[in-house]
Parts: structure tokens; sequence; C-alpha cells
DNA sequence: GATGAATGAGGCTTCATTCAT
DNA sequence: AATGAATGAAGCCTCATTCAT
């Protein structure tokens, strides 16, 4: 009946406490984004679900769009995949994709980019963050000439597959056997990083 | 003393046209969806574009997210491409996106796909015409089991493109020899569209 | 207990007039600007004293400081009183200040210009319109050199008799006979708007 | 690791020094309200400034409009011109004027006055400074009837040319040659405290 | 049938103040 | 006594849609 605060919740959360509020609209804030996108979710909502006021989002963060900013800079896009050796990395990318597909979802930072992908209004903090946490760790690790832009092929494919897996679901995705999936993708991303010809031989 | 619509203008229009009017809306719906997507675009730009009446909007096509759709239904998204044989799809298919790269915007429905593609109010929309315009015909051209996934393969490629193309810009793709990028997209879609290995050989 | 619109006000007031609820808006804005000051008028309060909706203040004039510049463009700040020869400028400028302290207030644009008078956000329009309606036609009508000087000066006696009055009150200064208060600021504003001295003499 | 407050800063004042806590924020909310005016001046950068707690404000004041009301009490308005003979008043006050033209800007009472005249939360309090800062010490030194009338019509020159300053800039102003002005508006400010003519004589 | 005025909801942000610590 | 986290209200503006003309 009192329409805050459960009594019964998990651990009845101090009031007063700047750094736990914080966090709470940090991850309010990372999991709406994931769902529905940037400009779908308003400040509003954010408060609500960390059970905080409205004008905390704007302390502590500054605007919802240093918030998102935030979010982003938060967490690898891809945890535990662009370490290692460059020559197995399409094979680590693809076993993480397949991975998403059946065992829950992608990333919240993989989920947000995807949803806030079309958003001018945030472009350039989609942009810095697409660039630091997905192609510049990509490139690092691949030998030879072109390194960005076969890094950049490579994030397409991760980009668009979430963007795709999302839209049409995941049935198609999870229909196909595991293991030919993965070997799938692994050849697709080796083609994707692979050394691109050397150009003006045959042209 | 006639504060709009000069009688004189240029081909003076005739007024009271419904299915004009309908398609200078569907014209100029068209044309901003591709450049903001989906709700950047207010109902009133698109009819202040068609020089028409902002309620006709909701008269003709019952809804923004209605005329949305229409749009989409209304050409291809990747003309002249899907036709052909398959084994020359995945060169077509790389050398569309390196034009598009090289010479000027991909089309209007790429593009709207590319810009509204998080937005989870016409989710149904874009799925349905995704499967429609994108992910069928690649599948009608391919052979072998599997078709539905090998397309939507090849359709994350096409549209991770899109959107990484359209965050970081175009510099980088278009640093690089098309020929040699040719070849080398050629290879990620070649990749995409194969027949997966047969599973549980070697698992 | 229909919330709205007495049955019996006066001239029960076409609906759907554009021209009219413009009006009334540029009316209560006139009003309430001229009461209570630029920004301690809300954009609900003017729409609620126009009857009409919030979003239409927008809808007509784009901002609500777009509003008050038309406000203040709407009329002369002193009426009447600019017109003729500039040797009786003191006097026709003294008895406007004497009437306005006996009969009723001040015009709409000089109170809300001595109300908002503080404000940075509109500090160019108010600039604007100052020179406008005030300075630029008394300098107008000046002989000789320093004409702007002059004018300036006046208006400055203009605006701070404004300020001084709304905030000591009119006790004392309906006080005074008017007559003798008319001969008083004549010679005030005689001085304001006399030629300067020669400088450069006995410095 | 301490966010805040290096212990080895410049001069490390002692914390919990009430009075001169209270010192700082009544300095601090001096010059933001000498500068911006009163509204828009937030406490939250009145205890900024004053490196204090915001909510001290509230407590040592009692409310933000009351900090106000302290600032205006602390000081003349016009210090050191309002003693001496009244038959100096004129040219001392031009002086003054003159002298805030050149070389630098007006007291800081002055300026709040000027920023903050068209407020009406604050009406009482600015009308409670303005009689006995700038109109009784005035008043006091003039001889004969009206004195009141009088000092009010001479605080309304000088209050005005501080509105008019502020707008318009000081070009103007600064372009006339100084002792022209000087001499200018002396003869404003010797007619405004010029003794009434005796009415009903010829009216 | 067509027009466009009007609507009501919702967006982000900022503020002075209160209250638990 | 002092802190600063939290509050609730209010600010302007934009939008898709409805409805009287």
């Amino acid at each position: 009946m009192r329409p805050k605060q459960a009594n019964d919740g998990p651990a009845p959360r101090p009031r007063r406490d700047r750094a736990a509020t914080r966090r709470r609209l940090l991850e309010a804030a990372r999991e709406l984004f994931a769902e529905h996108g940037y400009d779908h979710v308003s400040v509003r909502a954010i408060a609500a679900r960390a059970e905080a006021n409205v004008a905390l989002v704007n302390r502590y963060f500054g605007s919802k769009a240093a918030l998102f900013g935030e979010v982003l800079a938060g967490e690898s896009a891809l945890p535990h995949v662009l370490e290692g050796e460059a020559v197995e990395l399409p094979g680590r990318l693809a076993e993480h994709v397949v991975r998403l597909i059946h065992h829950g979802q992608a990333g919240p930072v993989l989920r947000t980019l995807d949803r806030s992908v079309g958003d001018p209004q945030i472009q350039p903090i989609i942009r810095r963050h697409l660039e630091r946490i997905l192609v510049e760790p990509l490139a690092a690790r691949l030998q030879g000439p072109d390194a960005r832009l076969r890094a950049t092929a490579a994030a397409s494919i991760v980009m668009g597959i979430g963007s795709v897996r999302r839209i049409l679901g995941l049935a198609d995705l999870r229909a196909a056997d595991p293991e030919a999936l993965t070997a799938h993708l692994t050849a697709m991303f080796a083609a994707a990083l692979a050394p691109l010809p050397e150009p003006g031989r045959d042209g």
C-alpha cells in the first residue's frame, strides 16, 4: 500500500547514498537503453526504474546524452573476445555471436549501440565509442596493412548481425546447428579480417 | 492579399487531386525518412515538403507508421542486385556496396532501414519489409539447405556496413582501393552465402 | 459544470479562428509581460489568460522570446509624444509622464521594458526595441551634434522614472501639484536634450 | 584518492567557521547578484563560489530573498557621493556617473538594483533599500519643500542611466567628451534637485 | 473532400528547499 | 552544527492526432 519501497525487498536500500543512487541510475539506464534505444527511453523512466528522483539524472550525469555516454563507456562491447592471437579472432568472434544467440542476449553495450545506431542526436557519442571499444581494439590485433579497414569490416558484421537478429528474431538463427553456424560465421569473420588483395595487379 | 499560393506559380498544380497529393506525400516521406530516420521526421515536415496539409497524412495513410510502411513497400532495397545467377551474387552485392561508398548514397529504402532500424515503434514494419525485400529475394536465389539462414547472414553484412558507414563516416572506406575493396567484400558475401558445413562430423 | 467556457461570457467567441486566437495570445502576453516582466510570466499563464492551448504560443510565435519581441514591436513606447517640434519635446515628455502618474499606468510597452530590463535572456530584443522605439525617434527630432547621446539621456529619465515609480509607488509623485511637477520634469528633460557644451575650452 | 579538498591547498581555511562561511556567502552573493541580477543567480552558484554548502544559504540567511536583502543592506549605493553640501550634489552625482562610465563598473549595490529592478519577487526588498540607501540620504541633504520628490527625481536619473547603459552598451556614452558629459549630467541632476516652482500661479 | 486550428501528452532540464545522516 | 542527497514543482518546447469548419 505504500507506493514506494516494499518492506521486504532485497536489502532495504539505504537512502541518501549518492554513490549507490548513481549506480542504480546507471544500471537502470543500461538496461533501458539496451532494450529500447536512446530516445525511446525517458529520463523519467530511468529514474523510476532506479527508484530515484528525476532531477538526479541531471545532477549526477549532466544530461541524458552524457548518461548515455557513460553507459557505453562502462564496459567492453566484446568482453574476452578481443584478447588473444589474431589468428583466433574469427573463431572467437563467431563463438561469441553464437553464444549470444543461443544463451541469452548480447551485452548491454552492443544492444545499446544496436538500438540507438540511427539516432543523429548521439551520433558523436556512438561514433566515439564504436571506435574505441570495437574498431580500435580489433585493429590493434591485426597484422599488415589496412588494419582499420579490416576491423571495420568485422565490426560491420557484428553490428549487422545484432540488428538483423533483433529485427527478425532468433528463430532462424537458433534453428541452425550451433557448430555449423559457428563455422559459417568464422568463415565470414575470417574473410572480413583477411588482408586485402594487392590492388592494380589484374584490374 | 492571398497569403499563400500565388495563382501563377510554376506549373500551377491542380488543387484537389487526391492521387497527386498522395504521391507527393509518399515521395516527401521517402526522402525525409531516408535522411533522418523514422522518428526524427515529423509529419509536419513531410506535409511541408509535399506542400500538402498535415492532416492528409492521417487521412491518406492512417498514421505516420503506416506511411512509413508504404515507403518501404515501394521499392526494392537492392535494385538490380538480386537478379541473376547465385554464383554472381557475392560479387554483385560487393559491387553495389562499393558503388554506394564511392558514388553517392544508398537507395532510400536501405538508408531508411539503416536510420530506423533501432526504433521499437516500427519494429513489426521493419521486420516485415526486411524479410520481403531483402531476405526472401536473396534466399530465393540460393541453392541448397539453409537458404534463409545464409540470406540472413548476407543481409546482416549489408545492414551492418550501412550502419557502420553512417556512424564512422566514409573516410576509411574510401581510402581503400575500390577494386581491392570489392574483392574483399566479395569474399565476405561469398562466405555468408556459402552452404553451411555439415554438422556433427568433427565436433 | 463544464470546466471551460462559461455560457454567458461576452460574445461566445468563435472557436477555430487562428487570427483571433493569435490576437488573444498577443494581448494576454502584452498584459502579463507588462505586469510581471518577461521571465516571471509562463507561457502557460499566457495561454490560460487567452483561453488557448499552450502549444499555440509556440506554433504561432515560435518561442516565448519571439512573442515578447512581437509585443514590444506592437506599439510605440511614447504614443503621440515624439511627434512635433523639438522645442516642445521636453514639455510633451513631461506631460506624458505626469499623465501616466495621475491617470493610470504607462503603456504596456514601457511597463514591459521596465519590468524586463534586467533580464539577460532577452537583452538583444530589449536593446533593439529600446533603440527603435525610444532612442532613434527621439534623436531624429533633435538638431545639432550628439543627438543620440541627448536622446539617450532623455530615454534614461523616462526609464528611470518608470522603474522608480513602480518600485516606490505613486504616493510621492501624486502628492505633488501636477503642474509644478510637469514644470519640474520639463526642466529635467530640457537639460537632457540640450546640446552639450563645447568641450576642450577650459579643460 | 581524496576527491575533494586537497590538504595542502593555499591557506587551508578552517572548516567549521560559521562567521567566515557566512561572510564568504555574502560576498559571493554580492558579486553574483551584481553581475546577473537576482533571479538569474542560483543558490548553488552562490554556494559554489563561496566554496560552501548549498544548504547554508538557507540556514544562515533563511532564504535566497533574505540573502539578497542583506546584500543590499551592506553598503551605500553611492559611496562618498551623498556627503557634502547640497549645492555640490549635482556635480558629484554627475562625476560619479561619468566615472562609472569611463573607469569601470558601478558599485555592486547599484548594479544589483539595476539588474533586479524588474523582479516582482523581491519588490518589497528593493523598495526598502532603494528608499534607505538612495532616496532618503539624498532627501536629507536637500533644503526646502518637496525634498523627497526631488530626491526621487535624481534617483530616477541614476537608475535610468544604469538601465540604459547596460542595455544599449557604453559606446555612445563613452564617445562623448567626459567633461562635456559631466556638465550635461550636472545640469540634469541640478534640474532634478531644484525646488519645484510654486504651483497655482499661472496654471 | 479538404483544411488547419486546436489539443493533450510528453520530452528534458533547472530550481529552491528539505531532511536524513 | 554542518553536510549534501533527495525532492517536487515548474520551466519551455515538440509532437501526432483530432475535429470543427
